[in-house]
DNA sequence: ACAGAATACTAGCACGTGCTAGTATTTTGT
DNA sequence: ACAAAATACTAGCACGTGCTAGTATTCTGT
């Protein structure tokens, strides 16, 4: 009965191990587990006690092989951005409510997107999401045509997959909007360049600016760490002859660093200056509590998955992009302008 | 030629379509593949040009299946752990290194830890790091029967798996020690008591200041979003008497939050109070520059892969605990206490 | 020039599962 | 009581790959 196969490593049990246990057909086996119909209550539940007994826990691979999909969504995202935290268990979540199950792929300093896709590939997903993706259109086009593919939080044009973003040009409209509602004439925006889709909030700013006949001021930033963007945005700000009276951020983090350097040099955040970020991330913090413009992950990630699922299953096939709203949260770093007078 | 198979969803190629192109037998796209000796140049360029063309990719699922080592190694870790972000990519640099690829199992609110652990056996990795795991020792022994399993981040005794942390106790003992050196005397030590390992840290800090003849005075915080711990800190710091000299944090967020609320309520660091944190995650932010305790994470992954490899290829199997060192670096956040005098 | 060895390839089974088709056994309807 | 139908099971092939064994063909040494 005992068997040692080698050294002290056990072979792990399959469904004929579990069948031979009770005393059934393999097949059964797989009928019992796949929940299909024509397996006795009574065999059933043998059959999972001996399952249970002796440890089996079927092959995904074999699932796999022998499935015609696989029903596993591939996640292709970056580690070092925080914003996708939020975004992964949001896609567990709605992945698994589709019956769907997630393969997460990192993409790092060491690992590109292009392995981190090959793997995804390689493992017969039957879709992917790809976030913040930094491929060449050019390649990701190559790539929809392999395997649906929804494309989040960067907005790509010509391809035929899904497209899932918040519009942030609204959002950082809003924000402007509000601070001129509250009287604020001079506002700049903090833009970091190599952000994807920063050009879509840099344009809700400049949108705004224009409607209220403002001057339009913009800084923009670019280094590895974000947050130290923010604080160098300071420091450009603070060499200037006069602050201005708000500062709108392209993400939270930006804000961070900004808020920070510009408590250190003395200036109160909001009684001198009123700062907005974005993303919902950090802001929300309740220690910091910053004015901010959310972006749902839940909603992103059912999005995004529902087109992926859709995808998959043949219903969409060209191009679609959904845009999901990003909506401005009024807290505490914003106030009225410091001189509201001339 | 064209065939086109279900609707517009085309089927992977195999070894068998290269093989078919070229005119080769379907086991010698393999040899080629396995870069195995017995193919002329000639051929294997052949070959390799095929696959391009026709977009093959290997089945990984297959090889999983066939092979009787998968040489995946299983990752299960909390997406909210900011300390992982650095762990992950060197997780993956020194997997590759070795040659096992890395499959990630994400832990979050609405994913526990036996649902990620079960996926990565249901694959067949050939063993597994649990980073932070928040089981009960009991089920992580059971596992560990199943499993080589190496436990990162989290002390376990009394389990035959392999255990790699940090010198936490011995990093906060510099750290006080260092302060100490620098003339303070009142310091105060914030411990986040449902953090692993925090026990280490915090005896570390009682044997310095045991050592030092000094009172000791810790502040117990625990809470969802880390950095609020450190602002609940810093108001239960405010709101005695006298604030301490310095201040020693179980890790870099709560030191943020705290260092934040801080300033927020007029308070100079360093000038009034010294602030050491532990992680070196966002201490090292250039505009954030706080004295911390450094955790190496390319040594922590390094030292936890070599581990598992060798449990893997059967060279231990018995508990090993592997301790990287902590040291502490100097930055900008500490400094002599405020009053020297008296 | 000829045996032996190296090279370049092909044959065939196996991995663990899903699924369709088939076979006993029991239940149902009249 | 007997055919028809439902139930509970078993048989067997297939998925795409790795690996061992076997077969032609070319190369090597004398």
């Amino acid at each position: 009965m005992a068997d040692n196969l080698k050294s002290s490593e056990q072979r792990h049990a399959t469904m004929a191990d579990v069948a031979a246990h009770v005393g059934v057909s393999r097949q059964l086996v797989g009928f019992a587990f796949r929940g299909a119909s024509g397996v006795s209550a009574e065999t059933a539940a043998k059959i999972f006690a001996a399952a249970e007994e002796i440890g089996y826990q079927p092959n995904l691979a074999a699932q796999a092989l022998r499935r015609d999909a696989t029903r596993y969504i591939g996640v292709t995202y970056h580690t070092s951005h925080s914003s996708t935290e939020e975004l992964l268990p949001a896609i567990y979540k709605e992945a698994e409510s589709r019956g769907y199950k997630v393969m997460l792929s990192a993409i790092s300093r060491e690992r590109d997107d292009q392995s981190a896709i090959n793997e995804i590939i390689g493992h017969r997903c039957d879709g992917v999401i790809l976030i913040s993706s930094g491929l060449p259109v050019s390649r990701i086009q190559k790539i929809a045509k392999t395997i649906p593919m929804v494309s989040l939080s960067r907005r790509i044009k010509g391809v035929s997959c899904g497209v899932v973003a918040s519009k942030g040009e609204l959002g950082i409209f809003d924000a402007v909007e509000y601070l001129v509602s509250l009287n604020h004439k001079d506002i700049t925006y903090v833009d970091v360049s190599e952000m994807f889709d920063h050009e879509f909030r840099l344009e809700g700013y400049e949108h705004a600016i224009k409607k209220h006949s403002l001057k339009s001021s913009v800084i923009s930033i670019s280094g590895d760490y974000i947050e130290s963007a923010g604080a160098k945005a300071a420091g450009m700000l603070l060499a200037k002859a006069t602050l201005p009276t708000a500062i709108v951020c392209a993400n939270d983090q930006v804000a961070l660093g900004l808020v920070y350097s510009l408590q250190k040099a003395g200036v109160k955040v909001p009684k001198d200056v009123s700062v907005i970020g974005f993303d919902d991330t950090v802001a929300r913090l309740p220690f910091l509590d910053f004015t901010t413009v959310h972006q749902d992950a839940d909603e992103l990630a059912k999005a995004a998955v529902a087109d992926l699922a859709d995808r998959i299953e043949g219903k969409k096939t060209k191009a679609e992009t959904y845009l999901t709203s990003a909506k401005l949260v009024i807290r505490s770093s914003t106030a009225k302008p410091r001189s509201i007078n001339k």
